[in-house]
This record gives C-alpha cells, structure tokens and sequence, in this order.
DNA sequence: TTATTATTGTTATTAAAATAAAAACAACAA
DNA sequence: TTGTTGTTTTTATTTTAATAACAATAATAA
C-alpha cells in the first residue's frame, strides 16, 4: 500500500478499515498497531483523499470505501498528478530534442529493451535488420513492427542462429530476407554477454542487448546509438552491413527464384 | 513532480536533464541546485525508474527519456503498485460489506457526491426521488441514472423549486413525475446550509447534499444513510414519503388524463 | 616527460524534514 | 469517580537533503 503514496500509518488504516464494516478509533488500534489518538488525523487524511468516510459522532466512526473505488480514486489522483507534471515540463523543454543521441547509451529490462527495439524499427524507411537468438525474445510486438516495416515496403531481413527460430520466421514473413548467420556468428560474441538481440534500422540505428542470468534472474540489458557519432553504429556497419550487401545481391537471385 | 512519487532531488535531476539533449553532473547541478556528487546515484535511480539513460564513460553522460514515455512508465508503475495492493487487500477482506452501512455519513467534494448520488439511483428498484435546487447540479450522469431507473420499471419522481428546472425536468422525463415542492420546501431547510440535492431510493437510502460557499469557492458535500437504523433515512421518509403517498394518489388521475 | 591543477566518482558525515511513537490533558460519557 | 474520546505537544526514528572528504583520472603547464 505504500507504494501507492500513502503513509505506512495511512496504509495501515485503511487495510484495517477495509477488514471491518466500521469502526471507532479504538477499533481500528486494536486491529492494527498505530496508537489510538493519531487515528482522528490519518482517517482525516484519508477522508481528503476520498478512502474513507467519517461519521461525527462521539465516539467517531470510521469506514473505508470499497477496494474497487478507493484504488480508482488514487489511480485518478495519480493521473492528474502526472498530467499536471508533463504540462510543466512541456513549458521548460522544447519539442523533442532527443531525436539524435551521440554515443553508446544503456538500458536495462526486458520491456524497455522491448520498447526501443520497436522504436528503432518503427522509424526504418529502407531497411530494417533483426537478430534474435531465441524464440522468447521474439514477442507479438516485434512480429507486428517486423510486418509493418514489411508492409511499409522496408528492406526487412532476420536473422536468428537458431534453425527452428529461422524456420518459423521464414513461414511468418514471406516476404522478409532470411539470413543465417552460421558463417560470421562467431565475430558477433566478441562482444562478451550472450546477445539476445540485435536491430538495425537503416544502418543508422542500432540496439544490441544481451541476457544475462546472475542470480538465477534472467535480465535483458541494451546498449543502443544513432549516427555516426555512435561507435557500436560504426561498428555494426562494418559487420552486418557486408553481409546485407552480400544479401542484397543474392536476393536479386532469389526472387528470381520465387 | 514530486506528487509523482519522485524525491524534490529526484524530479529537478529529471527536468534538468530534460531541458538539454544529454549532459554531465556538472552540468546538471549547474543546471539546478542540487550538488554534483549526489548526481550520479539520483541518476541512477532514476535510471532503475526508466526516466533516464546513462552513458558509462568519463565523464558520465546522462539524458532523459522524452515526456511522453516517462510519464508512461510512472503510470504503469503505479498501476502495478495498485494492482498488487488491491489483490492483497482482496485476500485480507470479505468480498463486499459494506453494502450496508448505519447511522450518517459525509462526503466532501463535488464529484463524489455526484458518484454517491448515481450509486444510489442505479440501485432503486422500486422508486427514485430526486430533488435539485440548481441546474448546474443536474449533470449527464444523473440524466442517464435517472432515465435508467425509469426504463427498469422504477417509479421515478423529480422536483425542484426552480420552476424552469422543473419543466426542463418535464420535457426530458416525460415518464417521470415532477413535483412541485412549495408547499413543503421550507421544512427541508431546517437543515442550515443550502440544500443542493436529495436523493432517495425505495425509502431505504437517502442522500442530502448542500453546497457552501467559503472562501468564494463553491464546495459540495453531503450526508447520505441506508436503512432504518440511519436518522437520515427515517427522517426523509416522515418529510417526503408523505409527499410522495400523495403524489401515488395523484398519480393515477394523472396517467388517466394522458 | 613529469609535476601540477582540475575534474570526476564514490562514500561518509551532518543537517533538515517527514513520519512514527509516546505523552499530556481537557472534555465528555457512563 | 472512572473510563473513553479527541486534540495537541513532545520525543524518537527514518528518510531525504546538504556538505565534506578524498582517491582516481584527465587535462594542462613546465
């Protein structure tokens, strides 16, 4: 509960009310260990944040609105708080102006690692390349920025070192390049981690991430950049994108084929 | 910022660095007056909440996320944090008791009145009556209560002492009845402050708001009781159950006249 | 190339604010 | 008279803000 903003005394409160379908002060400090006399000012509090309702009599009852209402009320409290927040600091910043970063910039977690490789493929315009080492980090939403690119007319080939992962990605985009990478894997675990994933738009935007599971956890971190500033965008140049050349003559070839 | 759940040191680190593309310690705490050591673990923590990205070299690069997907991830974040709560409060309380509530309870604020007041129409069966002394306090939801409660077959009665009310109440309720309440209104004032609306359902719940006027602002609150153990309730059935007998009687002249 | 100065990053200590906890006591009810 | 209630003050603890210390590194000067 306290994560949600509320005192520990708050928190507690409102638990102990929930439990019962009313009650005095002395009530609630029996249930839960907060001294009797500081109950008046926190249910007053709670009151203010809409939690609770306080009948004045003497001696005061107290009841807790229901589980259902009481977190709506603090989810519309806490939206209004963040709308308040990016309104100011809509006024201090000019418009986006973290459209182009210099340099290498990390990330950590598995769904914000997500959210920038979807990101990075959203804004190919001519090509798009992805590398995926296992079937769990190729989510619904990577399917989905991967057809749209597709569908959008980008360059899309992917790439996995996994043969059935490659398979299945064949059978899911037709239209996409298939590249497997068996003949230059080795030089792409030079960079230490176990790589999960790696995208490329354009040859201008670059996200890697890795997996690594200490402590038993299975955690995605990502090292991204943009431009040529960007030494792992340099650097990825240099090592996929001869392949996507190569890939780029034999798919005049294959298309012949189809 | 800091009604987000940021530390004050936390939200100026954030909208520093949201003021420039990226930057340095140095440059953030001359940017805002917090001392440069303490950048580097603020940072961090803000990093650990997905607002911002750092760049591990020397000197250290920090930058923000863009406004938009920061107040994205507190949102989510808090939405997590309530949904954990709700589901351990759900294991500690029986599901809902507190259907019924005795004696008098109070409601501050204009909105939850109004929620209060919509509660309690959705849950006539029988028969509804509402009084509104001000059109400003008939809004779209009570319409949509009220014309609910009439399409299920509740007997529905609205007054107001405001005659242009009561007949904008007429043309949009042409199955309801409307009620004059000028022979009877002074007694309803016995309750001090000005009365706003009553609301009553089945003879068993009973709301009463009024609106104050302190300090220039225009507040709402209310008093509202279920069953015969509230005063409220026992009290509105002396005062407008009578009426509405009368109007039973009347009533059926009335349909014979249409 | 070496010495000096400036900058950087980490940590410890102190100060201030917020929250928790205890105490005091007048007013009211039984 | 005793017990309960409600409000406020004081004290203790925790958290956050603020400052200081200092080793390591980078930049600059000699």
């Amino acid at each position: 509960m306290q994560a949600v903003g509320l005192t520990e005394y708050e928190a507690k409160c409102f638990v102990a009310l929930s439990q019962i379908p009313s009650g005095t002060a002395t009530d609630v400090s029996e249930i839960v260990d907060i001294p009797r006399t500081r109950i008046y000012d926190i249910a007053e509090s709670l009151q203010d944040c809409g939690l609770v309702e306080i009948q004045k009599g003497t001696p005061r009852e107290f009841r807790a609105v229901s589980t259902d209402v009481a977190m709506k009320r603090l989810q519309l409290s806490h939206r209004e708080h963040l709308d308040n927040a990016a309104k100011a600091l809509r006024q201090l910043t000019t418009p986006d102006v973290r459209d182009e970063a210099s340099g290498v910039w990390r990330i950590e977690g598995k769904q914000k690692v997500a959210e920038r490789g979807q990101y990075i493929a959203a804004r190919a315009e001519t090509e798009l390349f992805g590398l995926f080492t296992e079937d769990a980090v190729f989510q619904d939403d990577c399917f989905r920025q991967a057809q749209s690119a597709i569908d959008r007319g980008v360059d899309v080939v992917l790439s996995s070192p996994d043969e059935d992962l490659r398979e299945s990605l064949r059978a899911r985009f037709p239209d996409a390049t298939i590249w497997d990478p068996s003949l230059d894997w080795q030089t792409l675990e030079e960079f230490g981690a176990q790589v999960s994933r790696l995208v490329m738009a354009d040859r201008h935007t670059v996200m890697l991430a890795s997996l690594s599971k200490d402590d038993g956890d299975c955690a995605e971190t990502a090292i991204w950049g943009e431009g040529s500033d960007s030494e792992l965008v340099v650097l990825c140049r240099e090592l996929v994108g001869a392949q996507l050349d190569e890939l780029d003559a034999e798919d005049g070839s294959s298309r012949f084929s189809l």
